[in-house]
DNA sequence: TTGCCTATTGGACCGAAGTACAGGTCAGCC
DNA sequence: GGCTGACCTGTACTTCGGTCCAATAGGCAA
């Protein structure tokens, strides 16, 4: 709950009355209204935006994108819908809530999301749970948890051996020993790997293929 | 369920026992043995990856998505668990099922990943319409793609963050100009945060706090 | 005050990781 | 036959990561 210190948030929105819940669960945030947000900058940001009651939320959140670039983002409604969850969602959002949570909500939403994950919400959660049973109703998770298919099939049979293994952590050592080959040969590959792949090492690269990093 | 006839079944298993169990579910099915997948082509494929008993489930499947690219894939388990399912799910699974299901089972199975949806399997479906229903239970996805809380809690704060920026990919040198900090420092705060988890190096903190592979 | 924890830094050291340059075999293809 | 690509290995080198042995300083509690 505490790893969120390295974080800055960023909460845009009109409103001020939320501030004090906001402030109480990152004291380090920071407010900027929707108009005036200017480029944001820094490795760990992550933005929270409460949507406008008048207006759609596509055409916000279109907008709001243009504006923070690459960071993540969850959508505060204080009128949550599941459709308008979904609409979310499949603009980008990384998390959707009611933007009356208390403080220690948004601090567990923050969490799965900064570990890359979905916050969708009880309501919503159940109908992907429906879903399950009654598959007209469209993927929601499938975006996040993908893989980087397009770089990897670019490997060679050995290069993704090696892949896979400096994916799990494995060592050049290890993975010498693993494929019966010579220390250097890894080396090899795996620098054949981080080439194709455009990750300098192989920390990036395991992220990458776990398909969690940030960067 | 008749939509299935237009899809390429594929299953990659060591075992030959639960074939003729296919083979009544999709007749046009090919199967695989785990060493040998070559590169498999064509619009509609199904891949169903039978987990070998022996081995880590994040280390099989890791390497499968890196032989099989971007086609969407089922787990089948012969000693299912809803911790294996999870796992499975982070790292891009469609669906987790029993690989002892019957023909009828795996066609809804497979319906419902080709539609979109996500097949999580009776147990695991449990346990997250629990949680939905009983909010005194932690958020679902937390515990999913949440750390190792336990690890993290005996973390200072300034050791959370470097591992943070660790868990992202950043270099010492990179950490350090973030915090203004030495590099010497860093290196201080990534010494005790891999002691007080107990792991080796930067990766294999990395995949731990991003709760992939553990090896 | 004394002790403990945390944050900070230094220097030295060593092994791992990654790169540059250079070779070699083997297969398929024009 | 030449060409190309995947695979394998070697030497040598630089940089990075990680550890050991220190030291200084602030906060906090017994």
């Amino acid at each position: 709950m505490a790893r969120t210190s390295a974080v800055q948030h960023t909460f845009i929105s009109w409103r001020l009355t939320a501030l004090p819940r906001w402030g109480q669960a990152f004291p380090s945030m920071k407010l900027s209204a929707p108009g005036i947000i200017k480029r944001i900058s820094g490795r760990n940001v992550l933005v929270w935006f409460e949507l406008a009651a008048q207006g759609n939320a596509a055409e916000q959140i279109t907008w709001l994108r243009m504006a923070i670039g690459e960071h993540p983002f969850i959508v505060l409604s204080s009128t949550p819908t599941d459709e308008e969850a979904i609409q979310c969602f499949s603009l980008g959002a990384k998390g959707y809530c009611n933007a009356h949570s208390g403080a220690g909500n948004l601090q567990s939403v923050a969490d799965v999301v900064l570990q890359g994950g979905l916050w969708l919400g009880p309501s919503l959660l159940q109908r992907l749970i429906t879903a399950t049973v009654r598959p007209e109703f469209q993927p929601l998770i499938e975006p996040v948890l993908l893989p980087s298919a397009s770089v990897v099939s670019r490997f060679s049979e050995r290069e993704r051996e090696v892949a896979a293994a400096v994916a799990n952590g494995l060592s050049n050592k290890e993975i010498a020993r693993q494929l019966d080959i010579t220390e250097r040969t890894v080396k090899a590959h795996v620098g054949s790997v981080f080439e194709k792949s455009g990750v300098r090492d192989r920390l990036q690269l395991a992220l990458l293929l776990n398909r969690t990093a940030v960067s």
